[in-house]
DNA sequence: CAGGTTGGTCAAGCAGCTTGACCATATAGT
DNA sequence: ACTATATGGTCAAGCTGCTTGACCAACCTG
């Protein structure tokens, strides 16, 4: 494999990630949730299955526990999410989604399957499925970080 | 397709840019690039034919034209880039990059080639080609647009 | 050559992150 | 049990990269 095509994979893969993190939230906008940016969705992944903690979520995301805890905030002002006393460690507070949170989290769902659905079309399922199966394979395990 | 598959399938995919993202800026540092940032590398690549406006710029970066030029000022005082007359039109200036600016665009290359390989390693080469395929027919014409 | 458009800059403001300091609780060492 | 250290979390201040708004110079159209 030549550079150039290194170069040429490389950005075509931050090109449509760009473009689905965009198509993404513009779905999620469309679907009433106006106050929200991608950021917040990434969150909202780590939380949904049984909450987090801030220093989890920090770690998750990549970013500082400030950083963190100032995103909890804004989630939970707007009620998405919610404080909870976390059950045996009287320090952490456990972080977890309201039932509008969980809205949110499907209306994502429902726009990344929309963007997906496009690929398919242009695409062919197994393609579409082989395309998934690779991504999955080369996935990192760390911290989620941004395209840029 | 499942919107939890959809959902799988987009999580891996920007899972993998901003990893991507990361190890690219890693590699330009490593080959002694210290002042760069991520960012500066889509610039880099609008500017690497023949040059560019800062208007131009701004449309691909998907920012204002103030942001692009301030970009460009960065990008010129620490010596990747130049501005020169436009030729044919006396308000604009192109932006062209200087010995130094190729010099880190050939790193990035280098960079995301190892990036590359490692994934080749783990899928084989038919499934990367495969995946840049996929990739390259799905990938949007506009703006770059930060994956988050 | 007047009126509107386009390329670019200057200036001010803001959002989201960082570093640094600090408190409360938990855990480990003796 | 008692101290020492580590960990979860917040408060405060500061910085960076972006935005909006105002403006000038050069271009283009009638």
């Amino acid at each position: 494999m030549q550079n150039s095509e290194a170069m040429a994979l490389s950005a075509a893969l931050l090109a449509v990630a760009g473009d689905l993190t965009q198509r993404i939230n513009d779905g999620v906008v469309a679907r009433g949730f106006t106050d929200i940016r991608p950021a917040h969705g990434f969150a909202f992944a780590r939380l949904a299955p049984d909450g987090a903690t801030v220093t989890d979520l920090a770690a998750h995301l990549g970013v500082t526990k400030q950083a963190a805890s100032q995103l909890v905030d804004e989630i939970v002002r707007k009620g998405y999410a919610e404080r909870r006393p976390h059950p045996g460690d009287a320090r952490a507070r456990l972080v977890v989604l309201t039932e509008r949170g969980w809205a949110c989290t499907r209306a994502a769902e429902a726009a990344a399957a929309e963007v997906v659905e496009r690929w398919a079309e242009l695409l062919g399922e197994g393609e579409v499925r082989a395309l998934r199966e690779g991504l999955t394979r080369i996935a990192p395990y760390g911290p989620i970080r941004p395209a840029w």
